[in-house]
DNA sequence: TTGTTTCCCATCAATTCCCATGTTATCCCA
DNA sequence: TGGGATAACATGGGAATTGATGGGAAACAA
């Protein structure tokens, strides 16, 4: 499980640190890497590792093929997606593509949410982690248990 | 799984590089290469590995020999896929009537998609892109976690 | 022959690999 | 519990490899 925020530098190569405890969340794949994409939703990326690319994949193919819906997904997240292979010392090259996208330069936060994560720029991610916690406070009687997988019986 | 999207040149004889990530995808088949055939969706073309037609066989082999996507199935995938083999450094030639149907000169955008990938026209894609992230915006919420497959009991 | 396809080799840039180093966190023991 | 030893993590830079591309020679077909 992703948990826990991270600001970790991004050098001239843009090479950038992935979290240790990301990397362990993610060990055992295909390859010793992540996923990353951008968000369809705004400037920061999305992330994960195999579970989670299978779990779309599932997802997706569970649609209509002829679904735009489902053309659109396949195309925005598997499209979109690169695969980041860890170095020997646990660092990722950002593509300037994912970068550009994300608005980093120098420094990269990551925020676990999981089964995947996220990639921020810090000052960005500062402004919506505040108002995120208000949010929260307004509506934490929403939060409620959930039903287990088994109950739900989907 | 194919990720990510790249465009490569098509050079005066035909020869396009398949994208690294896409080739180390279906290494380990009965021959190195690709199939690929016209998409009988638009003007594009779609491919896979060996893994991808094996699929599409069994798919085929579940439904009524008179069932008309079975028959579809057989014409449109079957007769109309070119297995298309790596040189020695990871190139195909696309034959003429696929380049066509596609309509690529110059350039070519493969595209992963998971268990299959395509190949645009660049100028073609990036309109189809846009479009695609748009549509995907609205659409997320029709991303439903999917019955994992202990459960489903299959 | 003439045109086409396949194989082979050269090149250049981008990426990955490897080694070195500072810094922080953790462990162990007196 | 203080403090030193050890390991884990983050970072920097140079070297080696891989990936994409171009062109020529050889094999093949018409």
């Amino acid at each position: 499980m992703f948990v826990s925020t991270a600001t970790n530098g991004i050098d001239a190569k843009g090479r950038v640190s992935v979290p240790a405890g990301f990397r362990s969340n993610v060990s055992g794949g295909p390859f010793d890497g992540i996923y990353v994409w951008p968000s369809f939703d705004g400037p920061w990326l999305e992330g994960g590792g195999q579970a989670l690319m299978d779990d779309y994949l599932d997802m997706i193919e569970d649609m209509d093929p002829y679904d735009e819906a489902r053309q659109a997904l396949e195309q925005s997240i598997f499209g979109a997606a690169r695969t980041l292979s860890f170095d020997a010392n646990g660092r990722i090259t950002l593509p300037r593509e994912l970068a550009d996208h994300a608005d980093l330069n120098g420094k990269a936060t990551f925020v676990g949410l999981g089964r995947r994560f996220e990639i921020w720029n810090p000052e960005s991610y500062d402004k919506r982690a505040s108002s995120a916690r208000s949010f929260a406070k307004e509506n934490k009687l929403k939060l409620r248990r959930p039903r287990r997988r088994e109950e739900a019986g989907a």
